[in-house]
DNA sequence: TATGAAATTCACTCCGT
DNA sequence: ACGGAGTGAATTTCATA
């Protein structure tokens, strides 16, 4: 991990659709030079996948809200991990220190879909209570910069 | 906006290096349709782009926390904006209806610099306090389900 | 680990339907 | 909108240093 690799992550982050002669021409280096550490970096795990980012509102998915989520019990273990990856409107889900036991991410339609999506999360065992924050405006959202 | 689009964002988001011609076996079209239609979903900017997903903790930023962000006034406007995308450790930023004005989301690598973090939000013009959520682990973080 | 070139696969375009 | 074929460009592999 250098700061070619850093500059190679960044820049497919930024378009990963360009071609290695022109990740190379960034760097420097031949394309088959370019080719070998993007591989190296797949296979070590820092490069997780190859994806596209799509644009929430043109699925039906407009409505972005962060819910914490308060239990009677703790929540750190899988059954509750698999309750909530089984709702298919919970992006992000994760165990906190703080005013909560979980913190999750919801992306849904409508107002009532977030209604809906709040019912289900107090059918999942343990859960007392939660409270909503309801995402008026995004700012931005946007990838890891890899320079430390 | 048809099921077959639908299933080829969902198949992108799983894996956007696959070739058209695997991405047709999958909706049972020719390659040729397969690429028009990705090109029109790109067009529309239903797909914003293609990036690589990149493992925080391999570059240094395996320290997650959501901060509230309470202030004197009206933050929804642009200058706030900017002063927050100038801090690279902030990965996400929106403005919320809730017990805070925004709520933006950082990753740093110690706890140390999730401090350093803090004082500089607090620096931001006017803010007057900050509800800090560290996160101890991940459950997971997965993309938009296209399916409605 | 890098280079440069060879071999193979793929993206992209065009045209017919 | 879809299918199929053709062409240029890309990925991928390999020999060499």
């Amino acid at each position: 991990m250098d700061d070619v690799d850093r500059t190679l992550l960044a820049a497919l982050q930024h378009d990963a659709t360009q071609s290695y002669a022109a990740l190379a021409g960034q760097v420097r280096l031949s394309t088959g030079a370019v080719h070998e550490r993007v591989r190296k970096l797949r296979e070590q795990g820092v490069v997780r996948r190859t994806t596209v980012d799509v644009e929430p509102a043109a699925v039906g998915r407009g409505v972005l809200a962060f819910v914490l989520v308060e239990a009677n019990a703790w929540m750190g273990d899988h059954p509750t991990r698999d309750a909530l990856a089984a709702l298919p409107e919970v992006m992000e889900a994760h165990v906190i220190a703080g005013p909560a036991s979980l913190l999750v991410k919801i992306r849904v339609g409508t107002p009532e879909q977030l209604q809906a999506s709040l019912r289900r999360l107090f059918q999942v065992e343990g859960v007392t209570g939660t409270q909503t924050v309801v995402v008026l405006e995004s700012f931005f959202e946007r990838p890891l910069d890899p320079y430390p």
